[in-house]
DNA sequence: CGCGTAATTGAAAAGTATCAACACTGGTGG
DNA sequence: CCACCAGTGTTGATACTTTTCAATTACGCG
């Protein structure tokens, strides 16, 4: 459900370290700052070097749907700057966090002139590809109580990290709803 | 809904004629042809040239889930080649089809050598990742009927192409819900 | 015509949302 | 130290939405 990007996140540490211009910084933020904000333009991309965010769509009746939680590694804005459009999301920490912020310019050039950079970037959106195809299908196919428990099973500390309001955002479901499941799952020693 | 990409089907159908080698192969088929089964694994990519295919995940429980309906020029199974492990989808024929097969091996020569071909399926991934979560947030936020609504905005002759079983199938629900949605907004006049 | 597949409908059961009230927690300032 | 507040979490009752199940009809084709 958190999911990390080890060799990337790594990959852009070295290119930090290394670089002889500044297309690439590092900025940290604290608890729920907002980095991406829905329907305004970015010029960049983002890798997590530590922390978690959430990525959420909000819609006109005022809920939020959260796409993913971003965990180190994690790379974001991306889309938004190859169709050189309005982001469609937001994305927000949770926890405290550090990133890498590369310039749009700087990002293409990098995906041109670096193999391995372009390898890793390809990599990485056959994964969002496939990670969200499978979750789709998933949430669709089953009942609220199923959802959770794997959710649960992927990533036991969730509890603990995520509030309940972004548990129900990311599973599409009021809170209440995710309150009862809870509850009945408790009652049954199945969480 | 059904997306084309006519970018990338012109590059490639001028790859496939110019080729010195058979690294690109067309193929044809008729309508409920499976082209890619779902736990297997394929060694190719495929663009398609002309026709309508289904794309949908299977779940224990026998409900089909469709991820998306892909039009001319849409790539499929590239995810799979990238991660070297089986299909986590099935992809299907609806109508007639033709379509372009590359092997998995020249798929990755052209990426590495041809900085158009990279480019176009880089685009084709972002697209790919966007639609999934635009869809995912609207299809979980809305009731059926405003789903539906929509699907019929963006593809008017839905219901002449598509078969009612996969629109259910589309939508992830059942096939009276569909009938019910349906029969409800043409006795409100919407539709 | 007869068969299989696709589409339609009703009634009941299950699942989920809505609304509204209440509890808990960790600050903040008097 | 206490009162208050805002944010977060909890719960019940009710209404609404969707599925399940089962029966029936329509359609294309050998």
């Amino acid at each position: 459900m958190i999911r990390i990007n080890k060799e990337l996140v790594d990959f852009v540490a070295r290119l930090y370290r290394v670089k002889t211009d500044d297309f690439i910084s590092e900025q940290a933020f604290g608890p729920k700052k907002v980095i991406i904000e829905q329907g305004t333009k970015s010029r960049f991309a983002y890798i997590i070097k530590s922390g978690i965010a959430k990525c959420y769509l909000s819609n006109e009746n005022g809920t939020d749907f959260i796409q993913e939680f971003f965990g180190e590694g994690e790379i974001f804005g991306e889309v938004e700057i190859f169709n050189n459009e309005e982001s469609f999301c937001s994305v927000e920490t949770i926890t405290d966090l550090v990133l890498y912020k590369i310039r749009a310019q700087s990002f293409f050039r990098l995906l041109e002139e670096n193999p391995k950079f372009n390898s890793l970037i390809l990599k990485a959106l056959v994964t969002k590809v496939k990670y969200k195809a499978v979750r789709h299908a998933f949430n669709q196919s089953n009942r609220i109580e199923t959802n959770l428990l794997r959710l649960v099973e992927q990533f036991p500390e969730l509890f603990e990290t995520i509030p309940k309001q972004d548990i129900a955002g990311y599973l599409g479901i009021t809170e209440r709803s995710l309150n009862r499941a809870i509850k009945s799952l408790k009652d049954r020693r199945r969480l």
